[in-house]
DNA sequence: GACCAGATTGTCT
DNA sequence: GACAATCTGGTCA
């Protein structure tokens, strides 16, 4: 079942937590992947100078700013994409980074746009899952509550989440805003 | 118009 | 573990 719009109002911090276990799916011409969300950190809008958010509203950050359950999509470090989920009231630009995915379906195709064959390192990244599930910037600001990229809801599954430090920032780098699976083997880093 | 930092990854040591 | 590659948006250093 895919999540509703009233599902993402809550508190930032609460979506992070519960978007690990969730389904991140993607239907695509060429085939559609599935992956277990494993890893995520939340960026919020005040007080947090590492979010993109911090200094307001741009041409860049316009998704961020959306309603809840639409998709951040932006370009960095001359080759990479990265994607994020809103949250928040619309204004308020605060959204959750998925950071890594547990390949659950398309594992072929995944492998095929990744060009790579160990499923350890498909999706163990924000540009790596966003690469290996065909997202691309004509997404940005998309509702994901819609087709083709949504993410689902899944059986009540038992694990244990670790909330650290958020990773590859300079800013506010001391918020314990990232969450992860225990003993994913999927995730970006330890 | 120019300059610089950046929510990363892959490659080399 | 260290660092280069690569380019866009935001700011004016």
């Amino acid at each position: 079942m895919i999540l509703n719009k009233s599902w993402y109002k809550k508190d930032t911090v609460v979506i992070a937590r519960e978007l690990l276990g969730k389904y991140l799916v993607h239907e695509t011409p060429e085939g559609t992947t599935i992956g277990k969300i494993v890893e995520t950190e939340a960026y919020l809008s005040t007080q947090d100078l590492a979010s993109h958010s911090a200094r307001g509203e741009t041409k860049r950050n316009k998704a961020m700013f959306q309603e809840p359950g639409h998709s951040y999509i932006y370009f960095i470090y001359g080759n990479y994409y990265c994607f994020n989920v809103t949250t928040a009231e619309k204004g308020i630009g605060e959204a959750v980074l998925i950071r890594a995915l547990e390949p659950v379906e398309g594992l072929a195709l995944m492998k095929k746009r990744r060009n790579d064959m160990n499923i350890y390192n498909l999706c163990s990244g924000p540009a790596k899952l966003v690469i290996a599930n065909g997202i691309t910037k004509d997404l940005d600001g998309h509702d994901l509550t819609e087709h083709p990229l949504f993410i689902e809801d899944t059986e009540n599954q038992k694990f244990e989440i670790i909330q650290t430090t958020r990773i590859g920032i300079t800013k506010s780098a001391e918020l314990p805003l990232r969450f992860y699976i225990k003993d994913s083997p999927f995730i970006s880093r330890k």
